[in-house]
DNA sequence: CGGTTGTCGAACATCAATGTTCGAGTTAGC
DNA sequence: GCTAACTCGAACATTGATGTTCGACAACCG
């Protein structure tokens, strides 16, 4: 038994399983990962400065293990604000925006409200904490979700079109923004928001005259 | 000559001019605190988060004279604030708000545009670094000044009032606010502004058909 | 002119947050 | 059950900002 060769040894040694490409983790390090960018996408909404620290609590993990799963904050940031754009894009383009603009403007104002209350200062957080150009792509492909429906609404008169289109859809976030911050302060409540938002940006669409 | 008693030393020890009651700083110390005022003003509207140093180097004193004049990054956010809500309180009160109430909203929302774009986002240096009793009671203030207007025109029919007045008083700053981010990157210019607020506004509170 | 006041830079203390290291203890998975 | 993978707290290094102290120098004002 204890006569093994120099040779036996090695074949013992390439037992020692290389990591090989499995990029899968174990089980419970799969799960924390999903907790931590979870509770990092609520604490985000919520305040965009929030610390690593907080979140690894709210995550209910150690803000070690939550540095062995991130590089950085911002990687984690990063990764949060992909998610969250992969599953608004999902949601939004889903949305059918033909037939009526009015119509069609309505339905996408409340699919986007709900992503709003959801994700919040998630957009703060992303401008602060990721490179510009990369912040500007996502900021962009938001902005050309609503870009054709507004062009195609303007164009058949069902918007007004004395105002730049730039404006008008600087407006559509602010107002959002607006009710996200009201219901957090309590001044509406979230139930009667979808319908405040619609009045107001339709209203304030209407063509003059 | 060394022949001084204890005495003499006294008498004159006593010439030590007590500071008087003169709240008076020299010169060049209150041209400085004008300085830091101004530069502080500026670099908060346009970042709240800025540094007491680049503050200092703005105003063109070094940082340990500004602490020489302010005892901290707070208390010199709440002068300049408290001087902002002043000025700020001037010209709002100097507005007539009688008459038709969407030709005073008119003059209400010019005004107030100018002041938004002076002063940036020093509302949110304020709620940062104020204590938060203290913010609420300037925000408060500000929202008064919009309140009886609003209300009178809710009731002669001139504004719309099948929406929760907190909401309208909501939009209306945060109206100000996106035009202010709008022009500030270009998306619109500063000269059409004051225009897109009141075509807008005028039109999210006109009586729905 | 002379002393008081103010300015300034450099250096220091402090604080909070980020990121790292260590070592001991758990747990998943074969 | 063995082992590699994982977790976790405590302690440490680092960074950037806030405030403070010191001492030399300049400027206002009587």
């Amino acid at each position: 038994m204890a006569g093994g060769t120099a040779a036996d040894t090695l074949r013992l040694d390439i037992s020692w399983k290389v990591p090989a490409v499995t990029t899968l983790k174990r089980a419970d390090a799969r799960k924390n990962i999903e907790s931590i960018i979870d509770a990092a996408t609520a604490c985000l909404a919520r305040d965009p400065d929030v610390s690593v620290a907080e979140i690894a609590k709210a995550a209910g993990v150690g803000r070690v293990t939550l540095y062995g799963h991130f590089e950085s904050r911002s990687t984690l940031v990063t990764q949060v604000v992909e998610r969250a754009i992969q599953h608004s894009d999902e949601r939004l383009g889903a949305i059918d925006l033909d037939g009526d603009p009015r119509a069609a403007l309505t339905r996408l104002l409340a699919a986007s409200w709900q992503l709003t209350q959801q994700y919040g200062a998630l957009i703060v957080a992303a401008e602060q904490s990721m490179p510009q150009d990369q912040f500007q792509a996502i900021h962009r492909g938001l902005v050309d979700r609503w870009k054709p429906l507004m062009q195609r609404g303007r164009s058949d008169g069902s918007f007004r079109d004395d105002q730049p289109l730039a404006w008008q859809l600087t407006l559509l976030q602010s107002v959002l923004h607006a009710a996200s911050g009201a219901v957090y302060r309590g001044e509406i409540d979230a139930a009667e928001a979808a319908g405040l938002i619609d009045g107001t940006i339709q209203a304030a669409l209407t063509p003059p005259g």
